[in-house]
DNA sequence: TATGAATGAGATTTCATTCAT
DNA sequence: GATGAATGAAATCTCATTCAT
């Protein structure tokens, strides 16, 4: 029934095979000739479903990053505690861009870039996700979990920025290298970084450590109120 | 005086001209025509000088790169502390950037894309500097100021990756928004992330010991020291 | 009743849709696409019914063109004398042209630049129309009502001529402009020329002229100078 | 000397190759790539020179228009009379069109019919031209030659709207017939209309009455009869 | 009969690059 | 050494037109 092929149906063929392509290429060695032949449609019929090149290039992001958002949004709740969820989402973003190369090639390479992306959906979906970060930040700053001198926008740009960087030597090297699996250690540097020094408790608990290692930041942090204090200029 | 030489020392010129076009056109919209009208040649003398407008593109960082790199080698053996070297880079790099945006958008935006750049003398100046992070870090923890359990490769990409976000976004919104300064607090974050915590005082702490929050983190960290193990494939 | 054709009538609507549609943009800029979206048919239909886009050019001007024809047909019998009839042609022409702007756009700026429409039954159509001219004016000779020194072929081209001349610019100025009646105007030109009469000569002459031919003119002169008074706008 | 080729000097060819091309095939069918071959420039090149094909289109009229424009104000001085300068212009007109065939193929066929080309330096040139005639028929009728109750810019819609529906049928039919030579027919119809002349008699009559066929005009219509001999089949 | 979908066939246009002077 | 001029080589995009259903 409803056998009306919306528009055929030969759009997840063409985009599955822009996403190839851009990636591989890059965005301005791409060509749609190269595009069509792949997803085995002619070039006219990939401009009767995209419009243009670029218009193409942002349909990529949108289903892909949508998902990833729905499941970072149904998979948050269950995580207790700022420091966890962080944890949660910098894997969240992990995976994803681990197990869909070309996706994380394109956005990393081409896509940040262009400023017209800027004013599209993907891009809205994208920013949803950068705003999981602020918001557990935040979180964790009013729950006390996490100092409160510290600027939320810079600690997401931290996390962010990491993030990219990380993946982002990793295409340019053509994924020669083995990704390394920066999870656990880029929370925990960060957590260790932002969290609150549990003070009195802290000391108690030195005791029977014989090696705290966690008591340390105490100290140092004091110092940090000034210097945190005026990120945001 | 009249240094003006005769035939030539049109380079300088074509290179602040290519910088200006590429930084505010992004490199593959500027065109030679535009490059050479601004710096008063024709498109020949372009070619004379360059060779091609990749090659344009690559002999631009080149100056500026080395100046800066020269610049950190002298200051650091200056500075005492794994800590304060860290910021001192921190801080060169945001200078830099900061004070040539130019230069900063054409490395941001379009220099760190290209696969061939990786292969230039340029590429090989900015991994030097890249490098004093990874000296410095390594520094650091073999002098015990920084924990052994980190992995300094992640801490690079974690102080590079969080500048260039930062000045990404900057450059993303055409610089309309205000550059935060963000050398002191990110040190410091990273700083309390990777610190060594401070055993000796921990222990005199050791007066009671119920109940220790850090417990948590305990069990994540010896994890990390394996999991940040293979970064480096 | 219920004389709602089961399978298509869809040619009206078809034709009716080609003719707004090239008379706003022109053939050229025209696109099926265009036609049939306003014919609420799909372009394959379009094709069904009318073979080619030129074909569906072609067709348009068949029924309104013979309308005119017919109609003229009707009305020259009643009409009596050369210069009358002359007339009655123009007036045909100019309501033809005014009350059917569309078709008058298509025809002038379109179709008359058309050679194939030449070999056209539209075209053919055309001619009749314009063969009218030609008879009335060696009809007009024969009677002795018109100089025998003139050239029909030359006469008929000048009708025509300033006709559409006059036409083609209320199109190009997009109808912005108020269409001057120049019906009687041109007639009268026609006819008499734009000769200042000598009239010493011309005022004996009506004396003792009983059937003077010329009178009628005479009359109607002073009219003109209001009929022809706001041509401009 | 002064071998400085402003801008090569490949412009006349190509201007001269357009021309031929455009007027053979129509704006529309013509292509780029046929004008380079015939100016046996590359593509490339023609853009160069030109900006865009429709650009191309509008620098053909400039030069011959403006050469015919400056021909007719040095001669119109010359003549005297309203009805002789009428004359002189559709001398011009026919010369212009009957010696460059191609041009007034361009002009009529295409040319006209562009809205863009009406803000086009070309078009202000053309505007001149039939300029004149408003001018001339205005003196006409001050001097007292022409009638003043004629609207004149209805009498240059008549003498423009001849002079192209006359060349315009040469053209669509290929050239093949030959063009009649109407410019003495056109004037005197012009002039003195195409009614029979009852003056004749008038003059005459005031002697004797039997009737004559128009002697007076007489003198001037020998010449045309031959003129418009062999005018359209 | 009617059509949704697909496409073949070009046309315009842009630039990096070269070469003769 | 410097350049004006010329171009080769593509790439994007548009439609009239055709099938399979």
């Amino acid at each position: 029934m409803e056998k009306k092929p919306k528009t055929g149906n030969k759009l997840p063929a063409i985009i599955s095979a822009a996403l190839q392509v851009f990636a591989e290429k890059g965005y301005h060695s791409a060509t749609i000739a190269e595009i069509a032949r792949k997803a085995r449609v002619s070039e006219a019929t990939v401009y009767e479903y995209c419009g243009s090149k670029e218009d193409l290039l942002f349909m990529i992001p949108e289903e892909i990053t949508r998902n990833a958002v729905e499941q970072m949004e149904k998979v948050l709740p269950f995580v207790k505690g700022a420091g966890n969820r962080l944890r949660a989402i910098i894997y969240g973003y992990y995976t994803l861009y681990r197990d869909n190369p070309e996706y994380s090639a394109l956005v990393l390479l081409d896509l940040k870039h262009n400023r017209k992306f800027m004013e599209t959906e993907g891009y809205h979906t994208v920013r949803q996700a950068a705003g999981f970060i602020l918001t557990v930040i935040e979180e964790g700053v009013k729950s006390g979990e996490f100092r409160d001198d510290i600027d939320p926008v810079l600690i997401r740009s931290m996390v962010l920025g990491t993030i990219e960087h990380i993946f982002f030597r990793w295409h340019l090297l053509e994924r020669k290298e083995a990704l390394p699996d920066f999870v656990d250690p880029l929370t925990e540097v960060m957590i260790s970084g932002i969290k609150k020094p549990d003070d009195s408790r802290a000391i108690q608990v030195s005791i029977n450590l014989e090696e705290g290692k966690g008591t340390a930041v105490k100290k140092v942090r004091p110092a940090k109120a000034k210097a945190a204090g005026s990120p945001r200029k």
